[in-house]
DNA sequence: GTCTATAGAAGGATAGAC
DNA sequence: GTCTATCCTTCTATAGAC
């Protein structure tokens, strides 16, 4: 592959990366692809044969980014409360920067469920669990963190830290009427986060 | 208006609901939405000048249909903790009944965050804020809440309840590799996620 | 590998008969 | 009010020249 064959690839792909998250599968067109690419139509399906090739390339490879960006979570010198706080500050961080990732990726999982199985697949996933209790068994004995409760708990810091941006719109317009400010109660969202998820656990404590 | 012309308006706008919620508005089809209402497009246009109309009709309806079913968490009888369990217990029944509602609001909300605004613009917003700082103005001092926490705490509740069935298709393919039942997951979710707050609310008490 | 031109299908919308 | 037939646009995809 020359560099020139690359690097028309590479324009494709960004493109497509850009309109597909902006418009979803259904709403992105070829030809906006084609013109930010620079390129025409023609070439899309020389690159990829259709655009829903197109979109699974892309897709796949936002997704597996997405969660390569955990990994350290599972850093054994974090205390519990640090792994959160990291998590809180990853998550929002990223969001920050491209926020309308997560509404896509949710919705486009919605429509396709298939994908996520896809993008699972090739991961280790199933020393996550053991290498979390190993790390944390005091912690999950004292605050009683089991198999019932933890996917409880693991989920509800995912939606603390998504949800903000997914419902951006819905929350903006509300805070606009109450004379809050969005970038304000981002700029406190880990902190409150981190103090809310870790106080509710230690309360577990009995 | 006639019986009849009442039926067929009122089947139009059930088929289209399914449709939009189902395909979202670029997804969904005039066509499928005739097909589903047992008449041919030609009609749609008749009662809906458009598409876009169309949509916005369901859209307008929804919205407001959500917005109604949380009044009574407003209702003075309640504790701080019995508001919070209130609230989730009716999110959840409401989501369990309509998966793919929230996901559809989400969505098309921020295609265009104009639709949050007309929906709000006729909500008498500006005494909810003062009807629960009357109600629980000492558990808001003793738990710090203020205008500054408050967002935060209403925005976690919400993404406590909704997240979950917007990531519905990510958590379960999750917790099929770990052998949990999302089921079971959410008929325990209430009672986690009110104990889950209300402590973390508590625990802000020094 | 990249372009122009166009095929072919699908979708939204309308005209006109009943 | 409801239908059939059709227009017109838009979109994906391909053929063929360079």
């Amino acid at each position: 592959m020359t560099e020139l064959e690359k690097q028309t690839e590479e324009k494709i792909f960004e493109a497509a990366t850009d309109v597909f998250i902006e418009k979803g599968m259904d709403g992105a067109r070829m030809q906006e692809i084609a013109d930010r690419a620079g390129i025409n139509k023609a070439l899309l399906h020389y690159y990829y044969r259709s655009k829903e090739k197109l979109f699974d390339a892309v897709f796949t490879i936002i997704a597996k980014q997405m969660l390569k960006r955990f990994a350290p979570v599972f850093d054994e010198n974090l205390t519990l409360e640090e792994k959160i706080r990291f998590y809180y500050q990853q998550q929002t961080d990223f969001m920050k920067r491209s926020p309308r990732l997560p509404l896509f990726i949710l919705n486009e999982v919605s429509r396709n469920p298939q994908r996520v199985k896809n993008v699972l697949k090739h991961m280790d996933h199933t020393n996550l669990l053991k290498i979390l209790e190993e790390q944390h068994g005091d912690e999950f004995a004292r605050y009683k963190i089991n198999r019932e409760t933890l996917p409880q708990i693991m989920t509800s810091i995912a939606a603390m830290s998504i949800f903000p941006f997914v419902a951006k719109p819905i929350i903006e317009a509300i805070f606009e009427k109450f004379g809050t400010n969005f970038n304000e109660y981002i700029e406190r969202r880990v902190d409150f986060a981190t103090a809310f998820t870790y106080n509710a656990i230690k309360s577990r404590e009995k």
